[in-house]
DNA sequence: TAGATTGTTAATCGATTAACAATC
DNA sequence: TAGATTGTTAATCGATTAACAATC
């Protein structure tokens, strides 16, 4: 019997689930055909229990005796995650990390498809990024409101972020990926995703001192 | 009375540390003089307790009916980080998101400074990234038995990373910042922090549609 | 069939929040 | 002093793990 849908899903559990995500892609790709919860879960440095109770929240996807069909459930969590939908995205920031993004292939492959990048740098108008123009950011509103973003990419430095993504929120962005280190200010409706690269190393640091000193 | 030290502090806890970090900061350069757990704890969006809860791991920071001195708390938590200590880094992979971290310039200023970078690519040896030069990667064996390097960036692709982290790891690495979206292999006397940029794109993906179908 | 392994319920563990005495 | 706010203990909440009947 599966779940009624109305519950909460963890954070905790979609952050596994794209981990599970990324390990059955390369599990499928070596020709692994089956696969029980004890072997993915040692890979992976989780118990089996907690990754059938994670499954658990969105449906079956085994059999008993068996464990289950890589490829079918690597499928059905490319749907949970809904990487089988089509995603617009544009580009905030053309600097190094933001280059770094949109040129990796891996997320055009899954459907997220870069649209527009902009940048205030006059030396950056005109050039290219990924195939895309890049444009001045006075454009970024007049762009928004002719074609259909669903992501906007924040790479820009932590001091514009906000001032962008208000312009963002108020033509109606569903998402937001923030790279820049600060907390955005965002009505509840908006989705914003934060990539902590500093507060990384930071962690990095505490532990190396736990550890050796 | 502060706790005794044999204390393991969860992960949980020095994330918020980190993040705690860095809004002290920005209030320390904003001329924040004095702030209290329940301000604080507002502008992340977390509970004053939970904030008292997460400093009385270290000590005690604050007096009461006055709250935290913005400075000192500033101070002491990038003590407990280890931000005060420097740390050699080598960079492997100079592709952008390598560049982007080299060059964020942040770090240096908190004593993480860049002692090596390697590339496999022909193309890029003898070049700079963030004044220090590029060398292939068949010497970084060489530069680490003969400098002292306690970090280790891993910007080189999935495919490589394992490979590339054997040789950081049978030098003597202490630590490994690793970009690349898969689980390393290491013995427990070496730390990784792994940021998860795929994986959080996957996690935007799946709370876009959670939310509006 | 017998063995293996699922999905799920119950038990345990850990993390967050509430409450409050101590005290600036 | 009186009011505010800490540090810490206790209560609550949520997440992880264990156990096991169902079943392939």
């Amino acid at each position: 019997m599966r779940k009624a849908d109305g519950k909460q899903i963890p954070q905790r559990v979609v952050s596994r689930l794209a981990m599970y995500y990324r390990v059955l892609s390369q599990l499928e790709k070596g020709g692994v055909e089956r696969i029980s919860s004890r072997e993915l879960g040692e890979m992976m440095g989780i118990t089996p229990s907690q990754l059938r109770q994670d499954l658990s929240y969105f449906g079956e996807f085994g059999q008993q005796g068996y464990g289950y069909k890589v490829s079918y459930l690597h499928l059905e969590i490319s749907r949970i995650l809904g990487l089988e939908k089509q995603h617009s995205m544009i580009l905030i920031g053309v600097g190094n990390l933001g280059r770094a993004i949109a040129s990796y292939t891996n997320f055009r492959n899954r459907g997220f498809e870069l649209v527009g990048a902009f940048d205030v740098r006059e030396e950056l108008i005109g050039k290219k990024v990924d195939d895309i123009d890049i444009q001045p950011t006075t454009e970024l509103r007049a762009f928004l409101r002719q074609n259909k973003v669903d992501i906007g990419i924040l790479t820009v430095p932590a001091s514009q972020a906000q001032q962008v993504a208000d312009i963002l929120i108020e033509e109606g962005i569903k998402g937001i990926w923030n790279f820049a280190p600060l907390k955005l200010n965002v009505p509840e409706s908006v989705i914003v995703e934060h990539v902590h690269i500093s507060d990384s190393l930071y962690s990095l640091s505490f532990r190396l001192h736990e550890h050796f000193n």
